[in-house]
DNA sequence: TCTGGGGTCCTAGGACCC
DNA sequence: TCTGGGGTCCTAGGACCC
């Protein structure tokens, strides 16, 4: 058996960790730049407050309501996130890490008998532990098992178990949009084409499946009707690009200032790949000028590659304002920016050229970062950082107005 | 004035090879 | 009326997930 474990409203539960006077009224939290909702607690939810609304559009109405606002804070939720992980890894031989909220735990049916009693126990232990109220499906794929743990979520016990007994019953009052796998395209297809529940969607013909829908259609079927497709893996499986990107809190028109906006992007994605042991061999930097939802908006952007990985701050950030030199439009108005990194190779296996033509100050750069690394993760990041940065005026500092005020 | 950020996988089609 | 067969690699775009 195959279980999934969600926390519920995380980032709320989260906010509520750190902040129990918020136990019981109604909380929301919102995305970067304070720009919509991300998470809401129930009380939030019954008062029909959308997932995913512009926070501008209904801030009149969260205050009308007396509803708490929390700009997100998901450096802090990962930690938590973290914690979570840990209570599960105990009570199961493989654990994968779906997402910062999500788990899926292996229940081997020779160790543990009663899948549901073993669910039970492992909801109260990361209450316990990890003051995090979770709800946990539990069924024999993937598939179900995320069915299983919606309606986990609207049990009593929090915890929900599809066996082959009431399977069909299950599916049958599964709307198609409901299954993992199938989102807001396809279901509006297979509505068309009169295919509006689980039930219906395990009973169609495979190959017509997999002509529509691809390999991964199929294997959602097959996984419908119980079999597992999707083994739960607990293989760190390395990333194949990191991604750092923001929309800015004001906008800016300035080179100078794009390109420390840039340069916080690229600083980032340089701690994440360093601490994931990985060069890159592609970078990637783009901007955005208009806003998406209002007038007219457009991304400028370009790719390098290297012929060797790099992962030095310092020759992140030259190849990044390189592009930015080659993109950059003045007069434009620029609202948001970013950098991807990808190709990644192995750091501590560095394939070494016929012809050593290597930087010379490559190895310098790559000592100093680091250093650098290592003194901000225990001095607290910002600890040390370009002098570049060291700016009063940042406008490209995404809005934060809801953080609770520290004595 | 205004709507987040970060990922994965699959396929079709083009270019190229013998 | 009529022009083979078999392969690789890369990219863009779509769809999906949290």
């Amino acid at each position: 058996m195959i279980a999934l474990c969600d926390c519920n409203n995380f980032f709320v539960s989260c906010e509520r960790l750190f902040r129990p006077e918020l136990q019981g009224v109604p909380v929301v939290v919102l995305s970067s730049n304070d720009g919509c909702i991300i998470s809401r607690s129930n009380e939030a939810r019954t008062m029909q407050i959308p997932m995913g609304e512009p926070y501008f559009r209904i801030k009149g109405l969260l205050d009308a309501k007396g509803v708490a606002v929390c700009s997100g804070n998901l450096s802090a939720y990962r930690e938590i996130s973290d914690k979570v992980m840990r209570v599960l890894s105990k009570y199961t031989d493989s654990l994968e890490v779906y997402s910062i909220d999500e788990a899926f735990l292996n229940f081997p049916a020779e160790v543990f008998a009663d899948p549901f009693e073993h669910a039970a126990f492992i909801r109260k232990q990361v209450g316990r532990l990890a003051g995090i109220p979770v709800s946990i499906g539990v069924a024999s794929s993937k598939t179900l098992a995320k069915l299983a743990s919606e309606r986990a979520k609207k049990s009593e016990s929090g915890v929900f178990e599809i066996s082959a007994v009431c399977l069909r019953d299950i599916l049958m009052s599964t709307p198609v949009e409901d299954i993992w796998g199938i989102g807001r395209r396809s279901a509006d297809l297979l509505r068309r084409w009169g295919v509006p529940t689980a039930a219906h969607f395990a009973d169609k013909d495979p190959l017509w499946i997999r002509k529509k829908f691809t390999v991964r259609g199929l294997m959602t079927q097959c996984e419908l009707k119980g079999q597992s497709c999707m083994p739960v893996s607990s293989d760190e499986k390395r990333p194949q690009s990191i991604q750092v990107s923001r929309t800015w809190g004001s906008v800016i028109e300035s080179f100078d200032n794009t390109a420390c906006a840039i340069t916080e992007n690229v600083l980032k994605a340089g701690m994440l790949l360093r601490r994931e042991k990985l060069l890159a061999t592609a970078l990637s930097v783009f901007i955005r000028y208009g806003y998406r939802h209002y007038g007219s908006c457009g991304y400028l952007s370009r790719d390098v590659r290297f012929e060797e990985g790099i992962m030095s701050d310092r020759e992140l950030t030259d190849a990044a304002l390189e592009i930015l030199r080659k993109i950059f439009i003045p007069g434009y108005r620029y609202t948001k920016g970013g950098v991807t990194l990808s190709f990644f190779e192995d750091a501590s296996f560095r394939q070494k050229k016929l012809f050593d033509d290597v930087p010379p100050e490559r190895a310098k750069y790559e000592k100093f970062s680091s250093a650098v690394d290592e003194i901000n993760r225990r001095l607290g990041r910002r600890a040390v950082f370009p002098a570049s940065l060291a700016v009063k005026d940042k406008p490209w500092k995404p809005h934060r107005e809801h953080l609770p005020s520290r004595p």
